[in-house]
DNA sequence: GTCTATATTCCGATAGAC
DNA sequence: GTCTATCGGAATATAGAC
């Protein structure tokens, strides 16, 4: 089976409705924004996808479902924890780089709607709490680092590493930065994050 | 002059459209709803504020304008840079807890629109950045602290207090915490977040 | 000032020709 | 599969009686 041009009808209104939803959210989004920025008409997002809620799930689970599976993959690899910490640091700080509103828009989406977008996730791919738990009260047995709750240690890594993305627009108005600027900051910001959280953990 | 009543129209409105605007965003509000909210007709809110755009600018320009001044002035305060710390994460957090949609509501609408929103709130309330600024590179020749650029140790600061808000339904989704459980988690990180970000800079 | 009723605009969705 | 034209509903906004 050949794999869907990427200039096939299907795809172009994927990759518009994905750039759309992104940077507007559902409520904020048009149909007709996504039919010009795919560069055809209105009627085929109906013909391909049914509705505007069935489109946008499509894109929601597709983003969704490759953002949180790079988290989890992280906290379920068999490395040392300390390892673990740059890695993930260091691997998603340069995602965000890449694609910086996908984070923001998990987020707004999920605090719109909980139960239906979280859930529906979570019923495909399981975050390994339970390995990176057992990880950590084992390196806490061990003495290598103090008692911490590991929910707090995965708050403070994914705070460092994510809300500076959220706020970029309100730190490029305030601070005057570019977006270049900005990104070269963040990028010496990856290997200070993760040495301040090991910092905060090490015996 | 009297202060206005807060049973007046005019209150009725104001706090009903904070509600549902704070909960559902500019786009995803509707005037029905804040109107049902105020216990009111829908026309009165034309008539107290004539559009849905000069409602929501008045509700934006209150909330930001008091969220916004309490992170400016802890930067302002004439402490030392460690009690500074302490105090504006303790300050920080209890106050999420009270109104923890607030953050969230800021953050989204200013990476909705943000020259129109971020610039007017900046135009009345200039941040003391200089003065943080100054306070950090003194503390850094004084060899208090190591060298750090200032704006990252604001990100980080504000990082730590406020992404945990944000992800409130997804943590509560996948750990299976409710409300007072994940505020008393809160409450308890309030300590270890200042310590952890005071030890990352001092020598 | 407050209401009901209505105008107006916008948007998701569908019908139907090609 | 793709388009044009249009429907039907919803939401903002206004007119006008009280």
């Amino acid at each position: 089976m050949r794999l869907k041009d990427d200039t096939s009808t299907e795809q172009k209104i994927l990759n518009a409705a994905r750039k759309i939803f992104v940077d507007k959210g559902l409520d904020g989004a048009r149909m007709q924004d996504i039919a010009e920025e795919a560069g055809i008409n209105k009627a085929m997002l109906h013909y391909y996808f049914r509705s505007k809620d069935k489109l946008f799930e499509t894109i929601f689970n597709e983003l969704a479902g490759e953002f949180l599976p790079k988290i989890f993959a992280i906290m379920r690899a068999d490395i040392p924890l300390f390892e673990k910490i740059e890695k993930f640091c260091e691997a998603y700080i340069q995602q965000e780089i890449k694609t910086p509103y996908v984070p923001m828009f998990i987020i707004k989406e999920v605090n719109r709607d909980p139960n239906a977008l979280i859930k529906r996730i979570l019923s495909t791919q399981q975050p390994p709490l339970g390995d990176v738990i057992a990880q950590i009260k084992s390196e806490i047995a061990k003495g290598t680092i103090r008692h911490i709750e590991p929910v707090e240690l995965l708050l403070n890594t994914l705070s460092l590493c994510i809300f500076p993305f959220l706020v970029r627009p309100m730190v490029q108005t305030i601070t005057g930065m570019d977006v270049p600027t900005f990104n070269a900051v963040m990028e010496r910001r990856a290997t200070t994050v993760s040495k301040m959280i090991i910092d905060s953990i090490k015996t």
